[in-house]
DNA sequence: GACGGATACGACGATCTGTCTTAACATTAC
DNA sequence: GTAATGTTAAGACAGATCGTCGTATCCGTC
């Protein structure tokens, strides 16, 4: 299954779904247009569809009302578009990526710290 | 100024550019239509004109013919992409990001390796 | 069966993409 | 000076995507 980017409306929802999954569409539309009093729920359904569509967001048909739910975390999907924009433009690897930023001084030494980290742990 | 993302025809002219800078349009017609007949002149010139708004190529009009260059290389184009989609997603940070590629196993071990070497020739 | 909330889906304008066409312009060759 | 050739500028357009709306349909409860 291909997963593109997402645009805007639609990743306003799975903002939601990430927050707090498990949700009927009557809440998200709640949170997306607190004050709106429009109908926005056929909205809400078209980005739900759309995002079941692409595989971001399951349903769970069981009961009275659709609980809706998102197929991966905030981070997986993170990963999968860094993944891309590398495999687009850098062979997918992000060496040539992250070195530029470091030498660029655009990631902040706590950054910096956390990432060596989280690289370290790895191999004995 | 804002950086966009690009589409891709965009893209692939700022790949001929960042292959080798200072071209006039038609090389870069030729590297991107080689067999072509019918007339993509206008197109590329388009497309050029558009990354020329967006302020990722300058033109060169001192001359007969207008040299075309980008004005930042492939490296810092993806550190933009990848800190935009650090600032959509997880509040600048890179670390949950990057925290997820490796606790999935989605980074090669010799990536690991250079990325660390990167990060400590920073500080003391 | 009527009512009310939830869902499905068609439609639409706005914008973006990728391409083409034609016109305007410059440069050199006669 | 004009023709030929090559370059740039700008208008147009079909197709896709985005964000939204409206309507029809379904379903459980009274």
């Amino acid at each position: 299954m291909k997963m593109p980017g997402l645009p805007n409306s639609e990743l306003a929802v799975m903002e939601v779904l990430w927050r707090r999954s498990r949700l009927p569409a009557r809440r998200i539309q709640e949170e997306l247009y607190p004050d709106v009093a429009r109908p926005q729920h056929g909205t809400v359904q078209r980005l739900l569809k759309r995002l079941e569509d692409k595989g971001y967001v399951v349903r769970d048909r069981d009961l009275g009302v659709n609980l809706f739910s998102p197929t991966l975390s905030r981070e997986t999907y993170a990963g999968n578009q860094l993944e891309s924009l590398a495999n687009r433009l850098t062979q997918g690897s992000l060496v040539p990526i992250i070195t530029r930023l470091v030498e660029d001084d655009r990631l902040p030494a706590a950054e910096i710290r956390k990432l060596r980290r989280i690289l370290e742990v790895q191999d004995g």
